[in-house]
DNA sequence: GCGAGAGTTCAATTTTGTTTGAACAAACCG
DNA sequence: CGGTTTGTTCAAACAAAATTGAACTCTCGC
């Protein structure tokens, strides 16, 4: 009975499914949430722009998540909002470029980090600087350094990154 | 009263604190728990190899989790049993080569998922190639096309990754 | 202005992942 | 052997993070 009010156009089809979940493990690598590995992966693999509520009914999530997933994804770069919708709601769609999706996660989840962490090493060194043991502090003031290596070293990484993938 | 029997030379002192912090922040962005990020933490800024007892006493967690965490941390290359010790229990120390620690955490935590996904996308292929609509079909191999891009930009980048840390 | 549709916010809830601690195993030693 | 020390395992407790859903705002069309 219920059947004929189900609305069965809003399931998902395997293939579907098998991509969604395909995402949903990519982006738990990057630490994101699954919400956010749903949505883009039914917009990756829609042909069209779907708009919220679509994506509320067809992965049966709440209006929050959805509201919240895509604003991220926006921060990140990985969709944009449909251009030339004379309608009142808006579509979303992916973005596919390697470059965009790499450039906007750098950007949004992994320089912050980087800024942050310069910046309590210079407050270590001054800590270290401080102590009193004069072998103590050459071993940490070691140390210091082979941190202020690694962020060289990171710093170095990230724009050949880009590089690399953002033929 | 209770203080005499305190062992306060377990308590980490300031400069202690803040590069158990500092780590335990590092490891978050990489999405490792906070234990190794203290455990590692510690061991970074000790002069000398530590004991399971030690870093339980010191970070005040439980033996199961420093168990654990060294478990995580011998699979990752970035912590060794001491050599030498005569003694019975083991004492570990930290590697501080950026480029074990990278290629540890490549080997670890990254390339399964790379290799799960390589597969995940073959299968993903199969499924498209059976669409009966031509032009959906057509669009999905597109899709897959796009993911299989990703897939060897991706694969590019490691080795360089590694090279340019290696130093 | 008013009502309806689209989207946002956030406290409460649920889910997920981490930590604990007690029981266990292994190695050593008298 | 029997006791002690060292380290591991894993179910249960806990903490952190994501999700929900109801209340809200904004905008549009009438």
């Amino acid at each position: 009975m219920d059947d004929l009010l189900d609305g069965d156009q809003y399931e998902l089809d395997p293939l579907e499914l098998q991509v969604v979940a395909m995402f949903v493990d990519g982006v738990r690598v990057l630490g994101l949430p699954r919400s956010i590995g749903e949505i883009y992966g039914l917009l990756f693999i829609s042909q069209t722009g779907l708009s919220l509520d679509d994506l509320v009914q067809r992965l049966h999530i709440s209006k929050g998540s959805a509201s919240q997933g895509l604003r991220m994804l926006k921060s990140l770069g990985a969709v944009r909002e449909a251009a030339g919708g004379a309608e009142r709601r808006t579509y979303y769609e992916p973005a596919i470029e390697l470059k965009r999706l790499v450039g906007g996660f750098i950007r949004e989840q992994v320089r912050p980090h980087i800024e942050s962490g310069k910046s309590k090493i210079s407050r270590l060194a001054e800590t270290a600087s401080d102590i009193e043991d004069p072998a103590r502090r050459i071993f940490l003031s070691e140390r210091v350094e082979r941190l202020e290596t690694w962020m060289r070293s990171g710093g170095r990484v990230l724009p050949v990154l880009q590089k690399l993938l953002g033929q």
